[in-house]
DNA sequence: CGTGATCTACGAACGCCGTTCGTCAACGAA
DNA sequence: TTCGTTGACGAACGGCGTTCGTAGATCACG
């Protein structure tokens, strides 16, 4: 409680002439809206969202929460300005409307990866309605991609609008996991899976058969598929309908 | 701020002899597990899920906080109970797998309805990963439709789950807007969409057309359908794909 | 009829949180 | 040089979930 940093104050000791008037070369710390947002960016995929917090943030910046509201609004604005940020790592592929049904998967599989890949970033998502340049960015391609397929506006607005709420719902549902592994302490993510998966099934074997004849008898199945095959089987049975409904059918013949 | 029930402390007053040492009746308030989950869910469904912490159920109780513990392990744990309870509201059809399609879609449906009925519940449906008894008991109807219509385990099982996924989803997204009305002083649910529309579809006028061009010319489009035509919209996808990987093909010839 | 164990109620406190206010230093324009 | 503006930030407010210690009621058992 004493040494570091307590050249403040103390005016009695007469204050060396070299070692100018505090701080010579940054007097600012420079503090700016997307250094803002790559420290949160930082902090979630480290210590997940629970920990993100504007103190937690200011700290790992050397300074107090106070100091944030300079540049942001509110915790809300701070996750949607990361939400955008991540939604930036979204690749897209070369633009071609003939080959929608390809190119749309990918995109949804393309933002089902950079989400996961972020911690439990997801639950910004979901919690959000993103405006920013990168989420317009994207709803323009995708969106896009059903227009010129020839699907009526309504219809791929109501298209591309479920696809993504999927997506990010299912990234929200696995990111769950996340807080509750860390709060057993477990540090492998195979081996929480195992014990959770283990428990579920438990679970429904113990059920009382009479009462519940179909979950007791498929407990194996019930928990058989993990989070990538269960996201695939939804995109599936989404796409399935949107070919039937799309006016010229999908592409991928063979490829 | 005065009268009613001031009559303990004060014991500066003799105490009249009458009047047997405090409260004779009911020295217990009796609280109980049931009675902090109706009472949760009634600050729930009245000021919505953020208003809905361990203190403020207790306040509504008389009480103080730490009284909650002894029935509840934490504020998760009540959120589930709270769920659960939600869940006791759905009400199944009669079963007949061989019109699994229509009881299956009548389930989904129900489920929508009893969720969005309960203020912005769908969060903490969505967070919950739920296993208590009225969430078993849906589970057994929806998953054994899918079995006994003749339905391999494994996919049934992600059917299911992928359907459930989907609804809780919708209503978590369409809750969003609770607190958020809420926020803005509205207190009519069509007046403050109305605005929230007109403003997100001069958002996507306002977008530079030439990249853009897609989202700028479909504004209205974009916001023609409200939360319940997208809600059926995506349901809809989800049951093409369903029917089409069924060995038997759907019910529903006529109705 | 004790009497100790067990359970419920709960006041107080701890350590977080998001946000606001007032102050103060630095800076750009006049 | 002066002054208004702006960013940084210490301090504080009110609220949160949860824990601890205590006190009283309840009950099984001697």
């Amino acid at each position: 409680m004493r040494s570091a940093n307590s050249d403040d104050d103390l005016p009695e000791v007469p204050l060396p002439p070299w070692r100018k008037a505090r701080k010579p070369s940054q007097p600012r710390p420079q503090l700016s809206r997307d250094l803002i947002v790559e420290t949160g960016l930082r902090v979630l995929d480290a210590e997940g969202l629970d920990a993100l917090s504007m103190r937690r943030v200011a700290q790992e910046l050397g300074t107090g929460p106070a100091s944030l509201y300079a540049h942001v609004s509110a915790k809300e604005e701070l996750l949607e300005l990361i939400y955008d940020r991540v939604l930036g790592e979204v690749r897209l592929p070369e633009y071609d409307p003939s080959r929608w049904q390809t190119l749309l998967r990918q995109c949804a599989l393309e933002l089902h990866r950079v989400i996961v890949g972020h911690a439990d970033v997801a639950r910004a998502a979901l919690a959000s309605i993103p405006t920013g340049p990168n989420a317009i960015r994207l709803s323009e391609f995708m969106f896009g991609l059903l227009i010129d397929a020839g699907m009526p506006p309504r219809d791929a607005s109501l298209a591309f609008d479920r696809i993504v709420l999927y997506v990010c719902a299912d990234a929200f549902e696995g990111s769950l996991h996340y807080p509750r592994m860390k709060a057993l302490g477990h540090t492998k993510l195979t081996e929480y899976f195992h014990m959770y998966v283990a428990q579920i099934e438990e679970y429904f074997t113990s059920l009382p058969p009479d009462r519940f004849p179909h979950l007791s008898a498929n407990a194996r199945a019930l928990v058989a598929d993990g989070g990538e095959a269960r996201f695939r089987y939804g995109l599936d049975l989404l796409f399935d309908g949107l070919v039937a409904r799309m006016p010229a059918g999908g592409d991928k013949p063979g490829a």
